[in-house]
RNA sequence: GGCGCGAUGACAGAGUGGUCAUGUAGCGGACUGCAACUCCGUCAACGCCGGUUCGAUUCCGACUCGCGCCUCCA
């Protein structure tokens, strides 16, 4: 809407189902419904997670800054398998020793918590509909009945599967080779019928032997937890209606999950739920993904080691969400030495200009070309060197960060500085004036020691957190 | 075994059939008591082999290497 430019301003997003770069319109005029397969709250995020969600928030806001209002759901897979039987190992244990002593919902609860206070570290917005699956327990049941008075379902030994043989378009997403998988199966079919068929609704185990389960509701096939797949279902469909504008995920998310999804609503209402599905590639580390059970790294350890939050939303917007990264501290490091030297120059330039509307254009069309951050942050410090007189950089530059949310208006030298390091500062000043140079490089030394760089200039000088 | 993706300078990472990505680092210089900050200048790349083309890092094919999903995972 509201692209009055050319056709290449109009905004243009890659489709994982049509395989394509399509330019976007929206089910209604003004607004965008998009859903985001959110966490699994059984640990904590690590950044590859972040980058994902990352992701999203650049999409939102550049929706925003094409005149859309964006009614953003997101769910939060509280259903774990969390149970006390421990069938996949040593991951579990860990978490089991961290988190001794508390049940399943509190684990949820506490990760929940966790999460979006990363999200809010790494300024992304929050969701309009934040959903949780344990809350939409009925509207499940409800969905999974549909599909089997549509005879779309079977019973066996562990629960209600969905039968993918019943739809011709099982796996289109994926492009899956049915005939192919079949053929190089490597898992045990269990009490499935097909390879590709997938759990509506698990009964709980009623072996007494067994503890029982924490997360359990009774539903008409006896007492269980839904499966893997409905949750998303049933909550875009709440909040959305059965079909919506763009459903988001990781690329993990593309085989399985969201041919799942995608099998259900096709069961139950003859179409796939969203027009647009967008997929983030994973970050890696050492060419290998990051995982939660294996190494992971957190936001929570880059910020004890002094790194700032924003720092890695920066690195994350220099590449592609469509590319993996590489992730490596020296890289991070980078960034954060980027970000704050924007900010530093923005902060010596006088306020009050003007947006400059060629530079602004070329900036939103970067975005709207599949959300290039990496080319639109380009943009942003050929800006720095532009022409341009200050003030209007600086507002031109404060536009581009509405989308970016780099809070490029912090001025690092202004923060506050404690009082002792300022004494510090201050006693080395004097040494200077005294032309004490050893006492003078012993407290700059000390002083950088403590996290603190002291730019020196003519006037005097100024202090800031390294 | 099935499906898919990638290979760009020291690192990260865009992009393009023939002109510069960008950032950090490096190098040279200015500034400085010395530094840092800042400023000016500067080096440097497109895995390998064929093909298409006047011309390919960019298109096509083979190869090598790497990665993802197929099992909870963004």
């Amino acid at each position: 809407m509201n692209n009055n430019q050319d056709s290449t301003a109009h905004l243009q997003l890659f489709d994982t189902y049509r395989r394509g770069l399509f330019p976007f319109t929206s089910l209604l005029e003004d607004v965008v419904s998009l859903y985001v397969c959110g966490p699994t709250v059984y640990d904590y995020a690590h950044i590859g997670n972040l980058r994902n969600y990352l992701f999203v928030d650049i999409l939102r806001r550049v929706l925003e800054a094409n005149g859309y209002r964006v009614k953003h759901v997101m769910n939060i897979t509280d259903v774990g398998h969390l149970t006390s039987d421990a069938d996949s190992g040593e991951d579990k244990m860990l978490k089991g020793a961290r988190m001794r002593q508390r049940s399943a919902w509190d684990i949820a609860k506490y990760f929940e918590a966790a999460f979006l206070k990363n999200m809010q570290q790494l300024q992304i917005l929050s969701p309009t509909v934040l959903c949780r699956a344990t809350e939409h327990i009925d509207e499940q049941i409800e969905y999974i009945q549909a599909l089997e008075i549509k005879g779309f379902t079977y019973q066996t030994a562990d629960g209600i599967y969905f039968d993918t043989r019943k739809l011709h378009s099982y796996g289109y997403l994926a492009r899956l080779d049915i005939e192919g998988l079949q053929a190089g199966k490597r898992v045990d079919l269990g009490g499935k019928r097909h390879l590709t068929d997938f759990a509506l609704w698990k009964f709980s185990p009623d072996n007494s032997t067994e503890v029982e389960r924490q997360m359990q509701w009774s539903s008409p096939w006896g007492v269980g937890f839904p499966g893997w797949h409905i949750e998303c279902s049933a909550m875009s469909e709440r909040y959305l209606g059965k079909k919506f504008d763009i459903h988001v995920g990781g690329e993990d998310h593309i085989n399985v999950h969201h041919s799942n999804e995608i099998a259900q609503c096709e069961g139950r209402h003859g179409q796939q739920p969203a027009t647009f599905w967008m997929h983030g590639r994973f970050l890696q580390m050492a060419g290998e993904k990051l995982s939660k059970s294996g190494s992971s790294i957190r936001l929570d350890d880059l910020i004890s080691e002094g790194v700032e939050p924003l720092a890695l939303r920066y690195l994350f917007l220099t590449s592609h969400y469509r590319s993996h990264m590489q992730f490596s501290v020296k890289a991070l490091h980078s960034s954060a030495l980027a970000l704050k030297r924007l900010r530093v120059m923005l902060a010596s330039w006088p306020d009050h200009g003007s947006v400059d509307p060629v530079l602004k254009n070329s900036f939103n069309r970067l975005v709207n070309r599949d959300l290039n951050t990496p080319q639109a942050l380009a943009l942003l410090w050929k800006v720095t060197k532009s022409e341009l007189c200050e003030p209007n950089k600086k507002a031109t530059i404060l536009y581009f960060d509405k989308v970016l949310g780099l809070s490029l208006k912090m001025n690092p030298v202004s923060a506050a500085v404690p009082q002792h390091i300022l004494q510090l500062a201050e006693l080395r000043q004097q040494a200077r004036v005294d032309k004490n140079w050893r006492r003078s490089d012993v407290l700059r030394e000390q002083l950088l020691g403590l996290g603190y760089q002291i730019i020196d200039s003519a006037e005097g000088f100024k202090i800031s957190r390294k």
